[in-house]
RNA sequence: GUGGGUGUAGCUCAGUUGGUUAGAGCGCCGGAUUGUGGAUCCGGAGGUCGCGGGUUCAAUUCCCGUCACUCACCCCA
């Protein structure tokens, strides 16, 4: 299917180290996993992401379930998330209010690189707290976790949209500023300004941008407690030493975002090159209906992840021991073997095919096994097994008997 | 949704103005005497030339359509 994409073992190394960074550091940082359903009731993305985005107009699974109930499948994973706090009355509890997720999204667009139709996002919610250290929090969180991976290009922006008063009265100003300017902005911008005017501020089409040269700025219409809030979240990376450049026409693509926004782009990925964003979202919870909470979160690409990841942040593969056991008797003490390793949590692997030594060493080269345990009728007549070091050729004799706690000492 | 590129062996790709048994490298299988893998040499298997139609005596090659993949626009992670 166009856009779906199978995840084959090769690939997995790639993803375990990007899941286990994921989650060893979102536990450091205090927050705990969370699982959602895949999909939800479509009227959840309508309220929460905005009518006039991209992503609901024409972006969503929608389906009908069989008593007619519209749902998605799950488009991203905030509002999913705020959903079941609700649902589940986490937001009272301290400990559940720091969230993070790891799993499968789905939008419908044209496949290009980095960017696929079914995607996974690692995303983390910190709920409950309107203070300038819990965005401060999630961002740290989102550039250590981009950073451990050893990503090259790396580039954080931010932004703030201010409180909602603030952004109305921007917007006002950005409108009239462009009336009877509407002949030099393209099409889409034209139909942005009685959509989302501030869209217009990240326009890549030239003479979208000329005729913005002279806009009115977003951080002048920021309140003082905006301004305030920014300042002091500014204040946090610079003591931690986050390097970050300021984009006053960083403007995210969901409607229910305010104050504090941010993305982190990777110059090594080309055109699709957001590699995790975010921003806070203080109205989001009372929109659903639940208690007022504000929140800050982010989510990140893993596709996106993958395709940046350095070759050698993956670690070398855990040693393991290929059976190459022939002859009746030889056959059946390396049978033993093989399973008391296994039960032992060794990886121990065998080819039931080959019958002599010459095509079980070859298959144990083709495998890739840097041990291999060699047993024929000679060595079980003596009680022995040979250890083979595939890499340096050496070779060592162990009794039998004492074949398996060998095997594992030298793997360690 | 729009535009460009590409579809030939498991993989990466050749294929000459359309011409008869479609090739290479890598990989795979086997062999080079009896219980030691990788190297070398020799041999072998494997292809509806994406699919459908058209032009032609003849199509992998030209034309149309279609599907898939891919890159970009849009937008996003």
């Amino acid at each position: 299917m166009k856009g779906i994409k199978d995840i084959t073992p090769d690939e997995m190394p790639g993803w375990n180290i990007a899941e286990r960074t994921a989650h060893a550091l979102a536990h450091a940082f205090g927050f705990r996993e969370i699982r959602i359903p895949i999909f939800e009731k479509t009227d959840l993305y309508l309220r929460t992401l905005g009518h006039a985005t991209d992503l609901v107009e024409k972006e969503m699974y929608t389906f009908p379930d069989r008593d007619g109930t519209s749902l998605t499948l799950r488009p991203e994973g905030t509002a999913g998330v705020a959903r079941a706090c609700i649902d589940q009355r986490l937001v009272p509890h301290p400990a559940s209010r720091k969230l993070y997720y790891l799993g499968p999204m789905f939008r419908h667009e044209r496949p290009q690189a980095g960017r696929h139709r079914q995607f996974h996002q690692f995303g983390v919610e910190s709920i409950g707290s309107a203070d300038p250290h819990a965005d401060i929090e999630v961002i740290a969180l989102l550039w250590t976790y981009l950073t451990a991976l050893r990503l090259p290009g790396l580039a954080l922006e931010i932004n703030s949209l201010g409180h909602p008063p603030d952004r109305r009265n921007y917007t006002a100003a950005l409108v009239s500023f462009l009336n009877g300017k509407e002949a030099h902005l393209c099409g889409n911008c034209r139909r942005r300004m009685e959509i989302n005017p501030l869209r217009i501020l990240d326009c890549k089409v030239p003479q979208c941008r000329d005729a913005m040269q002279d806009a009115p700025s977003l951080p002048n219409f920021l309140s003082p407690s905006s301004r305030q809030h920014f300042d002091r979240v500014q204040h946090g990376l610079r003591i931690l030493d986050i390097p970050y450049t300021l984009n006053p026409r960083l403007v995210r693509g969901l409607d229910y975002y305010v104050q504090t926004t941010f993305e982190v782009s990777c110059s090594a990925l080309g055109a699709q090159n957001a590699i995790g964003a975010g921003g806070r979202y203080d109205g989001l919870f009372q929109k659903l209906g639940g208690p007022a909470a504000p929140g800050v979160g982010f989510a990140i690409g893993l596709e996106r992840v993958l395709l940046a990841l350095p070759g050698d942040a993956l670690p070398p593969p855990a040693p393991w021991v290929f059976i190459a056991s022939f002859g009746d008797k030889g056959k059946a003490a390396g049978l033993s073997l093989l399973y008391a390793l296994r039960a032992q949590h060794i990886k121990a692997d065998t080819d039931h095919q080959a019958s002599t030594l010459k095509t079980l060493l070859r298959a144990a080269h083709r495998l890739g096994a840097p041990f291999v345990a060699i047993i024929g009728d000679d060595e079980v007549a003596d009680d022995r097994m040979i250890l083979r070091d595939m890499t340096t050729k050496e070779q060592e004799i162990h009794p039998l008997g004492t074949a398996t706690s060998a095997i594992i000492s030298r793997l360690r």
